[in-house]
DNA sequence: AATATGTATGCGAATTGTTCGCATTATATA
DNA sequence: TATATAATGCGAACAATTCGCATACATATT
């Protein structure tokens, strides 16, 4: 339980500790993987109610606790992130892992963009088959 | 108009040159930018309904005629692509440019990654600010 | 410790994007 | 031109997300 931890965080972010927001957040720190709110939503149970969980997930993505993710499943995850990473995404049984690439960081800091184009976020994520599925066909 | 070539992909590609189907894809070669699923359907008009347009988009995508983009809206935008690239996305008023690196395209080409994972595709989409935007604050 | 103020929450309905089942129609081919 | 197969239209159903509004609560103030 990352109860504390969750509390901590937020009051030092300016946000209200509420029930509901720490049970989220702890959540996510706990999670091994990006979560998507239905998952939260299972983990929280009635403490927190569906449209709450949307609110403080954007909330805490907006204040940089969270990163949303998204695995172009039709729906957004949300992981609690200190290190900037990217992931695979096995898509034939969903395994997640996470990928580090200094060059691909490297160049990600400074893609040479046209038309005078600021960037200030970019989103990586690579999909394939996880080493068991491969074998399984 | 691109009616004559959609046809050509459709046939040189084994599917079925329907109507529907050829006005889709005609929308999407036209394009300059992605379109989402909606922008298709305002073009083609009652040519085709909508959930044909669904059905449509995703068989060509599969066909690899089209590319499916996401750029985290909530839904999937639809380009037609002979080259890989990726795209800059301004986030105030969403003007799209094409982005092509070849550093980063030679460095995704093999990405490692650990636990004997194999890519087979990734996502990346910039985001940022146009020129424009960017001097009006 | 009591209270005031503004923000967060619960609730349920409404939106939006997408998919489905099924009867009908059209396509490609013999 | 008939025929088998695949695509389409239609409307309902789903899934993810957002909204409005009344109530409850967290924090700042006294």
């Amino acid at each position: 339980m990352q109860i504390i931890r969750a509390k901590k965080i937020l009051v030092n972010s300016g946000l209200e500790a509420t029930p509901a927001r720490i049970n989220v957040l702890s959540t996510c720190i706990s999670a091994t993987r990006p979560l998507s709110v239905a998952d939260v939503a299972a983990k929280v149970g009635s403490t927190a109610h569906l449209a709450t969980i949307y609110r403080t997930l954007e909330k805490l993505a907006s204040a940089n606790i969270l990163t949303r993710i998204d695995f172009q499943e039709g729906k957004f995850r949300y992981e609690y992130v200190s290190d900037h990473h990217h992931h695979a995404v096995c898509e034939s049984c969903g395994k997640v892992i996470e990928v580090q690439d200094k060059r691909l960081e490297a160049i990600m800091e400074n893609v040479k963009v046209g038309s005078g184009f600021s960037i200030t976020r970019h989103a990586l994520e690579l999909f394939g088959l996880c080493h068991s599925c491969q074998k399984k066909g």
